[in-house]
Order: structure tokens, then sequence, then C-alpha cells
RNA sequence: GGCGCGGUAGCUCAGCUGGUUAGAGCGUCGGAUUCAUAACCCGGAGGUCGAGAGUUCAAGUCUCUCCCGCGCCA
């Protein structure tokens, strides 16, 4: 392990650069972001010396098309969402160091030298290759911008890579009729260079490097050996497009290769984003060769966090890139998590199946998503987050277990020591055996956390709680209050230590919820986010006690309210209704507002509370259920066209608002004498309106 | 199609290099309690560990075949 003199260690983590295409959602958070951060926290708090760098990925294709598409520049694309993602995070409690972007000088800079310093070293190789290029965007395609007719089953949209329809893998030559997605011109073939890396060059070193990482986890170990074991290839480095770090000068002249409209392929760059960030901090902090110390020294420690999609590019690629250039160190872990599900399905924004990070925010404290998402992080396997298993998380835990831990010891410190901390003498076995098992909690949630076991130091960190609820029950407080005042406030000192302690070792997770149980213990400001002050308290203090008897306690507060069914409900509807809408972002226009109407207006309605009392379907009719309601002074029947909706046994019972003066009418040979009233979403579902009240009763 | 990772109580998941009656949290049922956010605490029930075969004194744990989910590659 690094350290330097002083015994702290030294860590570069990096987060996986997010594409600045969308917003951040909570499969970002699980995949990368949030174990980082647990991870970057805890080793602050044990002194450590880290620095986490993140940043967007600005560049690509992808970004380069989406701005065609909406005729505005790239660049317009990323400006709109690199401030919100870094926001997000920022509100989210992502601990960045440093969060960049690839768009910036600093980062074209490094790109081009390190691909300087590559090419200088004789890493590459050229290829003159034909491929598409639509002569009307004037640019070269990639595979999946061309489309035509699949010459295995005739089906006229596949796509250039492959038919969606019949499977076949195809090439964009196979295609009959082939056209450009980007502006439905015949492409064209044309000779182009680029540039590879040939990865096979480095396959041994590779191979040696990893064998001494078995500590890896079995999903990453498990994907690299497979390419390992496949024979690395060459991968072309450079592209022909018009957004990206433009291949530099003096690797064109080296090749002789005119490197015009070439830039630099972005799973070179991207990860080169890493350095480029590091260099921007260091020079924020006033010190522009301290990234060095991080990405040069032997005695710094690089993880990468990221999801199990960029496996290859942090285990073998960039480490090839590093070992090419030669004056980088390599990872010493790349624990990569699986995917999260939502509600059961796979992520899809385009599908609008997604919960995004800045609308959680509008509505939420972000400590109730960080624990809810730590405690079931995708580390193994795939994971799914639901939203009722976020009430679960946050009502039964972080309420129930921990808050009300914390409320129950608050209230007893405040009512009867006058809020402070009561002494601690002639120790019963139970106050002994609670603070001995405290003494154990910072090494066993520690080390989950040394080896990436993020869930299991969260479920440890709750454990915590439990014991002190275990503990203040079974020392019965109130009872001890009475016949044994000592025993009382034994009780309570060693119930404010276990909080103390939890205020510590729960920062990681809940930093906010645990920065304002520091100030309810009257420890604000004595968890310093370096760790490095003289007073500041480490998480290796946790395990003895941290409060003096006679501390001063700060105001009592809740630390987690508990989220209502009906909060819940409505998240699982926006996410039902946006998905069925098919589209991320919420779209459709409210109805109009109408013209103001004088009271008189209004009081000419008659509105009735009642009971449906039957239902059925009339007949021929898909959107007509014939209602028997009863109003209390009289029994009605209603039609009402919701059969589209609702079915007749789930309207049976329930409470309606209704119109009960309208004028009858017949339809569908049925007459219907009023009408029920519904609330109607933009997308034209529809609720009923529910109240209590006596049916007939007027409402207004 | 090839490769990789997973498939363990109703739900979400632990089970490291094979070893006594397979664990936790939630849910459920029962009990106890009243300081506290109708919270907390105790106890019970619930699993032929995806299916089948094999190795072994002994297999969720090793081998093979098959099925299912996810991913990577072609």
């Amino acid at each position: 392990m690094s350290s330097d003199n002083t015994g702290r260690k030294r860590f570069l983590v990096t987060a996986a650069l997010p594409y600045a295409n969308g917003p951040i959602h909570i499969g970002h958070l699980a995949g990368a972001y949030l174990p980082a951060d647990l991870y970057c926290r805890y080793r602050r708090l044990r002194g450590d010396d880290v620095v986490f760098i993140c940043g967007s990925d600005e560049l690509g294709v992808a970004i380069m098309v989406r701005a065609r598409n909406e005729g505005v520049e790239p660049l317009d694309i990323v400006n709109r969402y690199h401030p919100v993602i870094k926001k997000s995070f920022a509100d989210f409690g992502i601990s960045f160091d440093y969060y960049g972007r690839t768009t910036s000088e600093t980062h074209r800079e490094t790109s081009q030298s390190f691909f300087n310093k590559l090419a200088e070293g004789g890493n590459f190789t050229l290829k003159e290759e034909q491929q598409l290029f639509d002569p009307q965007a004037g640019l070269f395609l990639a595979d999946r911008f061309v489309v035509g007719t699949c010459p295995n089953c005739g089906f006229e949209e596949a796509n250039g890579d492959q038919c969606e329809r019949c499977g076949t893998t195809l090439s964009p030559s196979d295609l009959i009729n082939p056209r450009s997605t980007l502006s439905d011109a015949v492409p064209e073939m044309r000779s182009t260079t680029h540039w590879y890396l040939p990865l096979g060059k480095f396959q041994e070193r590779l191979e040696d490097w990893h064998s001494g990482h078995a500590d890896w986890k079995p999903n990453v170990m498990g994907q690299i050996r497979s390419w390992l074991a496949d024979g690395l290839r060459e991968r072309a480095i450079t592209r022909d497009v018009p957004w990206g770090v433009p291949v530099p000068r003096h690797a064109a002249d080296l090749a002789g290769v005119d490197a015009n409209g070439k830039v630099i392929y972005v799973w070179f760059d991207a990860p080169i984003g890493y350095i480029s960030a590091t260099k921007e901090w260091a020079e924020q902090q006033g010190d522009p060769d301290r990234w060095k110390d991080y990405w040069q020294d032997s005695e710094s420690t690089l993880l990468h966090f990221i999801g199990k999609d960029n496996i290859v590019f942090h285990c073998i690629m960039f480490p090839a890139m590093l070992m090419a250039h030669g004056e980088y160190i390599l990872p010493q872990n790349v624990p990569a998590n699986e995917f999260l599900n939502l509600e059961g399905r796979k992520l899809s924004t385009s599908r609008g199946w997604a919960v995004w990070l800045h609308e959680y925010l509008d509505e939420f404290d972000p400590d109730l998503l960080r624990y809810a998402l730590a405690a079931t992080l995708p580390e193994a396997k795939d994971a799914d987050f639901s939203w009722k298993d976020f009430q679960a998380r946050v009502n039964g835990e972080l309420a129930d277990v921990l808050g009300n831990f914390v409320n129950r010891t608050m209230t007893f410190a405040h009512r009867f020591y006058s809020g402070t901390v009561p002494e601690l003498s002639n120790p019963s076995t139970a106050d002994a055996d609670a603070l001995s098992e405290l003494h154990s909690f910072p090494d066993r949630i520690g080390n989950a956390y040394d080896a990436f076991r993020m869930r299991e130091a969260v479920f440890e960190t709750m454990a915590l709680a439990r014991l002190g609820n275990k503990y203040f029950n079974d020392t019965e407080p109130w009872k001890t209050r009475k016949d044994n005042p000592q025993a009382c406030a034994n009780t309570v000192h060693v119930s404010l230590q276990i909080c103390a302690s939890i205020c510590v070792l729960a920062d990681p997770v809940i930093p906010f919820a645990a920065a304002r149980l520091r100030s309810m213990l009257g420890l604000s400001g004595r968890v310093s986010a370096d760790g490095t002050s003289a007073s500041a308290i480490h998480w290796a203090d946790a395990s003895e006690p941290l409060l003096k008897a006679g501390h001063p306690l700060g105001e009592a507060e809740i630390l987690f309210e508990k989220i209502d069914d009906d909060v819940i409900e409505r998240q699982i509807a926006k996410l039902v209704s946006r998905s069925a809408e098919g589209s991320s972002e919420p779209a459709l226009p409210f109805e109009p507002a109408r013209d103001e109407i004088e009271y008189d207006d209004f009081a000419k309605l008659d509105l009735r509370m009642g009971t449906v009392i039957a239902a059925d379907r009339v007949p021929k009719a898909d959107k007509l259920l014939r209602l028997d309601v009863d109003l209390g002074y009289e029994k009605r029947q209603i039609l009402s066209g919701v059969a589209e909706q609702m079915k007749p046994e789930e309207l049976v019972g329930r409470r309606v608002v209704v119109v009960a003066n309208l004028k009858p009418r017949r339809l569908r040979g049925f007459d219907s004498a009023g009408m029920l009233l519904m609330a109607e979403d933009r997308d034209g579902k529809l609720c009923l309106i529910e109240s209590a009240g006596e049916d007939g009763a007027v409402v207004r």
C-alpha cells in the first residue's frame, strides 16, 4: 500500500465520465458514483489523502448527431447538460474534488500530447481503408448511421450493423439501396487513413499485471480473462468526425498523413479525461504539478469506479495506453458494478423508464436515496430499485431504527439531564457489553469498505443503531429512572456514545443527516472533510466514547421523516405515465385555463357524495359503464365513460362525487341521471375524486 | 453462436479457500413493552440452495450437461 511519511495513504479515485447528452439517473449513481463517493468519504475519515476526480464526457458521434438533429451546435448540447449534471451530483453530495469536462483546453492538450508521445514511441499503426461517406452531409458514417434493405429478409429499415428484424449481422456494404440516416443521401465509398493501437503488443504485459490482481471482483476478472483468451486485436483510435480532439499535427507529420478532419476516437480520449481533470484540479490548488503525485508516483493508489459496460476500457485499453506511455501508474483495482433495474424492468431513458436525479432532488432529501441505493447496490449481480423498497428502507430503517434510536436517546437526555451527557458510573454488564461491542464497529464497517463491499458496510452501519435500540430496550431507562437513577444515567450516557459513533460511521452514507446529528450532539465541525485538522474526529476514534460527561448537547430534531404511501404512489404513477408516453421528458401541455365565472354560475351545480353500489359493462359500448349510485336520499343509474380504464368490480364500493342536477339523457338505451367527477391527467388517465362525507352530502 | 457473471426462504440479498441443525433484513404469525417517529425488543413458521448427473467420508460451495436472467464479443 502506498503511504507518505505521515502514514497517510494517497488515493486517486475516478468515477466514470458521464456522457453529456442527458441528465443523471439512478442507474448511473448505483453503478459508479455512489460507491465511489462512499469509498472516498470513508477514506477521508480514515485520514487518507484522497483526490476524487470526474467530469463530463462531451465529445463523440452521439452528441454530434444529436446536435444535427436539433439544428444546434454540439457545444450547445453539452453546455445544456454539463451544468445540470454537475449540479445534481453536488446536490446529491457526491464529493468530487474536481468535476471537469472533456471540451476543456487542458483536455485537448493532454490528449494530444499523450497521443504524440505514443506516436513517437512507435506504438501506432496506420491503415488506409474504404469507408462509407455521406456526400450531402460531408461526413464519414459509422455503420449504424446507414440503413437499407436487408439482403437476407428484405426488411427495408435494416441498420448497417445488424438487421433488426431477422437478426443477421451485416456490414453496410451488404445493404441493398443503402442510405444515410443523417441526410437520406446514398453513401459512397471513400478511402481514408486511420491510426490503430495494436493491443496485441500489450497482451503479455497485461496478463502479467492481471495475474497480480487475483483479488479483483469475479465479474471484472471474468470479463478480462474472456478478452485476453480471445487475443487482443488492434483497435482504431482515430475517426473522421467533426466533434472531438483533433489528431495532433505532430503525430500527423510523423506519419505523413493529412489529419485534417480527423479526431481522436472517444474511447481513447475519454479516460485521459481523468488525467486532464486532475491537472485542472492541481492548478486550482495553486500547485500545477501536484497531479503527478497521484498519477506518476508508485506510492499512490489509483482506483476506477465504473459500471460493467466499461470494464474492457478500464481494465484492458486504458491500462495498455498507460503502459505504452510509460510514465503512469496502473489502477490498483476496478470495482465495477453490474446494472440497476427499476421496478423489475431495465432502465431505458428513451422509453422514459428512469428516475432522474435532478427530479428526485426536487422532492426528497439526498440521504434517503443514498441510503436506499447503497443498501442494494448491484455489486455481484443486477439489482432492482423500486419505490416501495425505497419507502421501506426510509421508514423501516432510517426512521424507525436509526432516527428513532437517536430520538429516544435525545429525549431522555434533554428531559432528565438538562441536555448534557450524564456521567457513567458503576457500569452494569449490559453497559460494558454495549461499549465493548461498539468498539468493534469501526473495523467491521471499515473492513467492508476496504474490500469494496459497500452494501455490507451500510448494513453494518445500521447494525450499530440496532445495537443501540436493543441496549436501550434491555436496560429500560424509563423504569430505572424511578428506582435506580444511576443505571438510567448510564443508559443515556452509553446511548449517546453510540449516537456519537454513528455520526462518524454513518457519514459516508448519509452525510447530510450525519452533520445534523453532529449538531444535535454538539460535535459540529469536529468531523472535517479531509480529516486533517487537529481536533478532527477520525474513523477509528468512533470505537471509543466520544462524549465527555457534562458535554452540552444541541437541540434535538427528527432525523428522518417517514414517507406516506401517497407520495410513493405519485412517483410510481409518474414513472408509469411517462413510460406510456414513451419519452423521457414531460412534454404534454396542460389544458388551457378557462374563462372566469361568477359564484352564481358555480352555485348552479348540485354536487353530492355517493357510493357506487353496482357496476357493469354496457353491451356494445367500449367506453361506457352502467353504475348504480347511492346518493343517500335516492339511488341513481348513471352511465360513465370510463370502461377503458376501470373495471366494474374496481368501482363497486367506491365513494364518488356526482353532478346530481345534470339533465338526464339516454345513452345506448339506458337512462343516465347525472355524471361522476374525475380528474383527467394530460395523457388522458382518469382518477376518481374521492372524499369522506355521508352519501348525499353536498359538495361545495 | 462464442465467452463471462448470476439464478439461495413470500420479497431483497449474505454465504470466503467444500465440513456440525443453510443465514440476515423486510414481510407474516405470536409474545413482551410503553422512553420514542403506532416506534423498539423477544420468539415461531417459511428453503429438496434453477434442473439433472458425477467426484468426495462430506457439496449452495468442485466437475459435466441442460434451462432461465444480464452483459461482452462476433
